[in-house]
DNA sequence: ATGGGCTTCTGAACCGGTCAAGTAGTACGA
DNA sequence: TCGTACTACTTGACCGGTTCAGAAGCCCAT
């Protein structure tokens, strides 16, 4: 009774006639003091409603918070409608789950200019996922001071990126249409702006298009076209403010509604697919007798449409599994035995030794021991199922 | 130059001839000094690197930590398979974006021993989910001396606790059947221990059960049963490991074949009932026509379910959000104007006023200025849809 | 005896901020 | 001319641990 204020470590060493050093070993350092005082010690915690050493100020001496901070690109609620995120989710968690690591989803409006949410969270390292470009949130993060590695986005210098080959998958699915003799070709958008637009996407938008997955994508795409000698500016491209079915809808309701109606859609995502077929449907245009759709990242919701949906598949579990283990390897760790990861490896990711791997634009420095390299690009594979097949002589 | 150590903020001051004090109002107490000096602090602040004071620093002296922790019955990459999780969290994150804090996801085994991770992660406070009765990690959360909020667990003295009637939900659900005139009727449980066992749910089982869950919903099937004049323990029950379909197809498979094939089914949550549909499907059974099937959550897979699924209904994303309230709540706040919550207000959760909404058990308290009543029970409703029917004349 | 090596425990400095109380300096009203 | 009030800034304690460099005691070989 009498002081109100917790019981702290320094009040138990005193009600016991130890020092604060030899309390804390006692929580923290078994083998720094016999065994008998330190159950002692740890009795008396228990009997006094003493919890153990106060984890901040513990954070505060030792630096580390035994958390990583995630920055999305929306609101929780919102991505956890998104496969991509989740996934993603699953990835983080995995490593953190090796390290006893705590997850800290980063509150706050992504592309909002108030970014005290970023520099008041105690993490030991950050990962932004696909913000957009010029984001404060991303400045923000790569001042806090702490590792960084960023999910699809630009790659910026001395920033570690992880990403897939977008724009490398994007070609394929193209040279896939192109290949089954498509010539008539639509795209259906992820946002290339984050300020909610759906629509036709002008040019200006896509020139100075902020989000990284989309430009990629779209340059794939636009590869394979110009490859088969079509004009890659004649395909209309059709922008969604996010990805989700009944945008992919009204998408696919504009694009089928043309006159020079597109023998066969390329969607940025899988949901924006499966829109565009409930469209096709809805249109009574058979899917793919009469238009091919072509998804991305290879979602469950992929095979279980109906037709099964032809689709980019994209490693989206071992992208949050490898951006989280790039932090996590990235400061001490002299690297001893690699008792680290049950299972799991991170297929090119593995930090250290092949500094081959950065292909970054800007030369990251003078290739000294630059501790990691600081580019990751996973590979993605065209997965070809049932909604897809060569256009019907017109 | 110099110096290895990050840059802190008496450096800063330092440099500037300012006190400390003053770099720190500069941050976070504009109107405490002049906007000139501000402007020029900040501005060398940003010059230097410095990218705001050391969050955690900061918690230690303001003994705030901007974030809640949340402890999950399950890894979070399993967790996010589940839909009542992810609603769940949806309504955590509302209220944690209401007031910009951080959802820390904590990790660790959850029936494991070890609970460093709980005792060792900079929370305002904590919410524990679902966690079987008699865990580590919720003694370590009581411990913890942080808020502390459980959703689905059994009351504990002196602990706030966010349920749902579950019993009286499960109660609907039988009363459901036996009106419709149901009287071979089968159970299809969530866990009772958390030991991974599938398999008919013995009595033994079920007397010590630890999940309050399944125990809530089994006594309220039990109650519609008992009032019918049936021998509530005639019902079989059994018991699954984890809310999924392939569990609930193995419990419909184990139960349709049985000699006295049930006409209905209570599963206790929506995707075992899904489970259990798919079950008779493939035994060549008619629902609703051969078997009645009812599922619990009222998830969205319910509605979309073929033939759309009776069930009952709860607010799950309202229980996180009354959860996180309460937490948020607790302390301080002076209830002063009313302008915290945009729209959504936990109904009969409004901590303060209504003490009488307090129906513990063990009278929490000489009913004085205690600050929040101590359990909230949010209703749920039946909804009816069509895989239930009265049985065939046999 | 002497001294090295161990185990066990202590004292004071430190982690990087915030807070309450206090000191100047200036303005205002009587 | 003084008291009051307010603004702009400073001082020193404090948040609750951890860490590093010893000190004290003990065992054992030399």
């Amino acid at each position: 009774m009498g002081s109100r204020s917790r019981l702290t470590l320094g009040d138990l060493a005193a009600s016991l006639g130890v020092s604060k050093t030899t309390v804390s070993n006692a929580f923290s350092r078994p083998d720094q003091l016999s065994a008998d005082l330190r159950a002692r010690i740890l009795e008396a915690a228990y009997a006094a409603g003493y919890a153990g050493p106060d984890p901040v100020a513990r954070m505060l001496r030792t630096r580390r918070a035994g958390a990583l901070g995630l920055i999305l690109p929306e609101s929780l609620p919102f991505s956890l409608d998104e496969p991509t995120v989740t996934e993603l989710l699953r990835g983080i968690a995995d490593a953190c789950d090796e390290r006893r690591l705590g997850l800290l989803i980063v509150p706050g409006g992504r592309d909002a200019p108030d970014t005290r949410s970023i520099s008041d969270v105690a993490v030991d390292g950050l990962i932004a996922y696909s913000l957009p470009h010029g984001a404060a949130a991303l400045d923000a993060a790569i001042r806090r001071g702490v590792p960084l590695v960023v999910i699809d986005q630009p790659r910026l210098p001395g920033v570690t990126t992880v990403s897939v080959d977008d724009r490398g998958g994007a070609r394929e699915a193209a040279r896939h249409l192109v290949g089954l003799g498509h010539r008539r070709i639509a795209i259906v958008g992820l946002p290339f702006h984050p300020d909610g637009y759906t629509g036709p996407a002008t040019e200006a938008r896509i020139d100075e298009a902020r989000f990284d997955v989309a430009a990629a994508r779209l340059a794939g795409y636009r590869d394979a076209l110009a490859e088969a000698g079509m004009d890659p500016d004649d395909a209309p491209v059709f922008e969604c403010a996010h990805s989700d079915e009944d945008l992919g809808l009204e998408a696919g309701r504009h694009l089928l509604g043309r006159p020079d109606r597109p023998t066969a859609v390329l969607a940025m995502s899988d949901r924006l697919a499966i829109g565009v077929a409930a469209a096709a449907r809805e249109a009574r245009i058979d899917v793919p007798r009469d238009l091919s759709v072509v998804g991305f990242n290879d979602t469950e919701a992929a095979a279980r449409a109906r037709p099964a949906l032809t689709t980019v598949r994209q490693p989206l579990r071992l992208k949050g599994y490898a951006a989280a283990r790039l932090i996590l390897d990235a400061p001490a760790e002299s690297e001893g035995a690699a008792t680290s990861a049950p299972g799991a490896s991170v297929s090119g990711a593995e930090a250290g030794s092949s500094a081959s791997e950065a292909v970054g634009p800007a030369g990251s420095g003078a290739g000294g021991p630059r501790a990691a390299a600081d580019e990751f690009d996973l590979p993605v594979e065209l997965v070809v199922r049932r909604s897809t097949a060569a256009p019907r002589r017109s």
